[in-house]
DNA sequence: CTCGCATATTTGTCCTAGACACATAAGCCA
DNA sequence: TGGCTTATGTGTCTAGGACAAATATGCGAG
């Protein structure tokens, strides 16, 4: 029984799953820097504390925004003042995002529904996705790194955010016909389970006219070029989030170009997408620059004459 | 370069990524049966030639649909004809079925979308949840594990059914009101990431007047508890496929039921859920079974005086 | 003092080979 | 035929070692 966890105890696959560093990582961390140190079952594996989870997770953190792990691994209580020190003027300290997240520590799930949909028909779905969402997404991730947040508290914001931000893109698909539409096929990678920068991608896609086919998450390289060629699209739209680390994201932009025919466009946005993906891949800087994106492969298809 | 991928040449992090299968098993596979048989690089790591990684994933899939990895590791090619010959007696030649494979097939999005629409208003959310959508769910999956169908046309289905059903739930949901109604708290395990039974119970609990919180799935187990204390609910509602093993199941519940208060009741569901659970918790047979159950919860609480 | 380049260190990932608990299949007896 | 015990199959974990890529450090030149 390998990944069990019972009291509070978590097997190396559960922690690899929601530290998102893997085993070979998890034991090398503890030869080198004795940290993480779990204890053992009468199997002698290793058994993770929820705390050290929790404090491998913060690490994580701080070894994506650029810090050392040599230098930060072995540290006891003081990597919360670095992380915060770091992180300077937290950002969820606007307005909006104490809002919501004072609704979510009350547990308020109607006002917090309530809330998010009236940002949606207030600003619209445009600025509700390119402002709103960005700021609370980020609020809630910075209060939940920081312990404030409960899982299924993030769980919940998860939810409730998704359901208005589906609805709204649903309503908004019908609208979009007449001029040269692209179509575009959405999708993350197998070790990429988030879904919420997908549908905020989905949407400011929507909102530029495209034909969206969305796969959901996780999906095979393989199998996204079937869809693709099956689907006839013409870009195929990857999202990713900071949990897959770097090089992963790369030979997957890498390996899906080679199997996927040239004409199709491949574009890698989302806080994890590094600037500089694979040869003949393109990137996203911010869901501000996919209407621009949209424009210039409209641009490029008419001069070369071919249209969906 | 671990997963890089140089002329049809993958590494095995990318194997793994692609055909699911841990980097340990392919290791064991390979020690054991001889395949995958990958070359070696200049730094004598493996690298797997694409055939093998399709080889790979009709394994997978003849593995998952009950074969033993080593009886069919070890053959040529004659697996295709066993995986087509295993499903003989196909039980989604249900016209409903067929007719939806059949969109799949074409890849055909909107239609597929337009006919489930069609069916739920046709029918009513309540016959399209016990009768129609496991018609859909056990042709499609039927007809995957037959290879009929490529993964990402499952994965249109999931997303589309979702979309369909998430958008009449909400709708459904603001009608409940006025009786006594349970607070129920919907997730699944870490094990288990199916969200299509979770949503098919919530729906059947909003149409039976519940309050539902749904928190999506994949809740560590504490983390349910907390949510149900947070939120106050009067049951906790678990979805299980059959993906994830029983003993899992059991000790998940049973670490459940020991953290959470005794007066709130714990209800476990789907085509995973044996029926002797632990315990102190409630076995829901069938979707068919939930209005019953939670009358009887209305009685019990009439009876015993406290209403929500 | 700063920039560019060569060298040193850190770090993630892969390697081998062995072990073992759990689940399934086979054997056996009623 | 059904239920129980034994045997085999199977995935996942363990240990330490190795090495290439990424990053830091030292040093000389402008």
């Amino acid at each position: 029984m390998p990944t069990l966890e019972t009291g509070g105890l978590l097997g190396i696959a559960a922690v690899e799953r929601d530290s998102g560093l893997p085993k070979d990582t998890l034991r090398v961390w503890e030869r080198r820097y004795g940290f993480p140190a779990p204890m053992r079952d009468q199997n002698d594996e290793r058994v993770y504390p929820v705390e050290q989870l929790a404090r491998l997770r913060l690490l994580r953190r701080l070894v994506d925004a650029g810090h050392r792990p040599g230098k930060v691994v072995g540290l006891p209580e003081d990597q919360l003042s670095k992380l915060l020190q770091d992180d300077g003027p937290t950002p969820d300290e606007t307005p909006l995002g104490r809002e919501i997240l004072d609704l979510l520590s009350a547990n308020d799930v109607g006002g917090l529904r309530d809330r998010m949909q009236a940002l949606l028909v207030r600003s619209g779905l445009r600025s509700f996705v390119t402002e709103a969402a960005p700021t609370l997404a980020a609020a809630v991730g910075a209060a939940w790194a920081r312990g404030e947040l409960e899982i299924h508290q993030e769980h919940l914001f998860t939810e409730q955010f998704s359901a208005v931000l589906r609805a709204a893109i649903n309503t908004a698909r019908s609208s979009g016909a007449g001029t040269t539409a692209p179509g575009v096929l959405l999708t993350t990678i197998p070790q990429e389970p988030h879904a919420l920068g997908l549908m905020m991608a989905e949407a400011m896609l929507v909102l530029s006219g495209c034909a969206c086919i969305s796969l959901g998450v996780q999906t095979p390289v393989p199998d996204i070029a079937a869809a693709a060629r099956a689907h006839r699209v013409d870009i195929i739209a990857l999202s990713f989030s900071a949990v897959v680390p770097q090089p992963q994201i790369q030979s997957a932009l890498a390996d899906l170009r080679s199997v996927t025919d040239p004409a199709i466009e491949i574009w890698a946005g989302g806080s994890g997408a590094g600037a500089r993906g694979p040869a003949g891949t393109g990137y996203i800087a911010s869901l501000e620059a996919i209407p621009p994106a949209v424009e210039a492969w409209r641009d490029a298809a008419v001069r070369r004459g071919s249209a969906t």
